[in-house]
DNA sequence: TTTATAAAAGACATCAGTGTCTTTTATGGG
DNA sequence: CCCATAAAAGACACTGATGTCTTTTATAAA
């Protein structure tokens, strides 16, 4: 697994959020935790960390929840994996070794780094808006059921 | 990090002994975690699941330790990878949708799976002995140091 | 202002990977 | 055969990610 479960709950939250929040509604966590298949209690801290960086917004009380904000959509997947992974993924050498960079490569330093560096492309041009661009009449069951 | 720390041990102590045990003699795991710089009884246990798949040779007692067989250098990288790793990091989709296929792909699928062909492939067609042929002067360094 | 509601926060449990230590087993040399 | 030696095996501790439950805080509606 190369992301934490985390980060696959934040985003499929975000998504399940932007497809079915009704105009100017909250969507709760209890919820979203059903519909995903996620576990409610942990999945309400994932959603914290979100808020806290102005991802998303959430609002106590009655008829509260979760909402998008104007920065949700042009969020770059990369931001979310940073918020929800403690630690940076492309950061450490593949195979472990801990001195390893272009000075003294590991023996497979070249051809991983040309990979990381595409990963990293990708996932920092892609937003959470282009995600879900790329939904067709399936994509709501395919969050749900994942 | 993408892999184990195990597969990182796995690997940099079967290049040590490759790189420096003498004609028909044995390397002991004592000697390998102190140059290597890894915990002693962990990597042990990690030397016993390589022994255990036949990549390599042990042998108890007096001059005992380990030792390369005629099939350590010829094992490919990705084998080493599915003996130290419990689960096959290439399995599980990038984005954690449990159903994610090419009938029913996440967002992501098949950019990711390109990339995931990638790695698989380059890891399956290099084996531990042409890790060793890239060697530099300072190879034995490299290792040691990590 | 009171009340019901829903997120936030905090305490605690579980699990896998990692790390440490002790006991057991196997083996080469005397 | 006995002994010293080194790997194997087993018991246990630690840590971070994950998961569960309870208590606290904030807010909308009446």
């Amino acid at each position: 697994m190369i992301f934490s479960k985390s980060f696959g709950y934040a985003l499929r939250s975000v998504l399940y959020i932007a497809l079915t929040a009704e105009e100017g509604k909250r969507v709760q966590i209890d919820e979203i935790a059903k519909k995903l298949n996620v576990p409610r209690y942990f999945l309400g801290k994932v959603m914290n960390k979100i808020v806290k960086e102005k991802i998303l917004d959430s609002t106590k009380g009655p008829y509260g929840g979760f909402q998008l904000n104007d920065k949700t959509l042009a969020t770059p997947l990369l931001r979310l994996i940073h918020i929800t992974e403690g630690t940076d993924q492309f950061k450490n050498c593949v195979l472990s070794f801990r001195k390893c960079n272009a000075k003294r490569p590991c023996p497979l330093h070249h051809q991983l780094e040309a990979y990381k560096n595409q990963l990293l492309q990708l996932f920092s041009e892609t937003t959470i808006g282009d995600v879900l661009k790329k939904n067709d009449p399936n994509f709501i069951n395919s969050i749900a059921i994942s």
